[in-house]
DNA sequence: GCGACGTCTTACCGTACGGTAATGCATTAC
DNA sequence: GTAATGCATTACCGTACGGTAAGACGTCGC
């Protein structure tokens, strides 16, 4: 298996795709039209385009259910793929990773 | 101050671009033709480019050096810019992070 | 001063990407 | 069966991006 961070960073890269992973994040998973409801700015078809690069990038899964298509975060290879990368540049942000913390329970 | 996530993934969907980062993060400044010198096959200039990218998102800072140029990575912005990000998916890739940091005390 | 050096800037080119529109292919409703 | 729905796919277009090449600018050695 070759290196997936060139395809992750790159489908990360959109901030479309990055808004449809924090949806998807958030509900759990989401059919296409339950997405394209967020982006009134874009058609359906490219909504689907987007879940296309996200799927080739291993970032989600599709799962049939009835004629409706159902995706979710792929979880092991979003974990896989980005562990590294952060772990290489913990020192730069644990600081503020930790003062993030402390005002969310401050609040 | 904007969103500066955009720039920030815009910047490190590069993968050349993402080198010089981890470059920087290892060896902690360098200068244009240090850095050059580890791209064989890209033109001094491609570098410089990818350095004024850099430098727009705010990842790196530059301090001239006599005709040198230093450059080195900018912590504040990286971690700022992260740590919602890395706080948000935490939970995707805490377990990958630990099995990391397993692997590499097992060895 | 003058020339060599290091870097930035600009112009240019090919390609890749985001977007829409149109078509095809299943699945559901009638 | 027929029509409508939901999504994928293809083709197409404009723009942005990565790359090189060439010139401008400041700095060092002489």
């Amino acid at each position: 298996m070759p290196d997936r961070s060139d395809d992750l960073f790159r489908a990360m890269a959109d901030p479309t795709r990055r808004r449809v992973l924090d949806l998807l994040a958030e509900h759990g998973t989401l059919t296409v039209s339950e997405l394209a409801a967020h982006f009134p700015d874009l058609v359906a078809s490219g909504i689907s385009k987007h879940l296309m690069a996200l799927r080739a990038a291993g970032l989600v899964t599709a799962t049939r259910e009835g004629r409706h298509q159902r995706y979710a975060i792929d979880a092991d290879t979003m974990a896989e793929a980005m562990a590294p990368w952060v772990a290489r540049y913990e020192a730069y942000w644990s600081g503020a990773l930790a003062r993030l913390r402390d005002a969310a329970t401050d609040a």
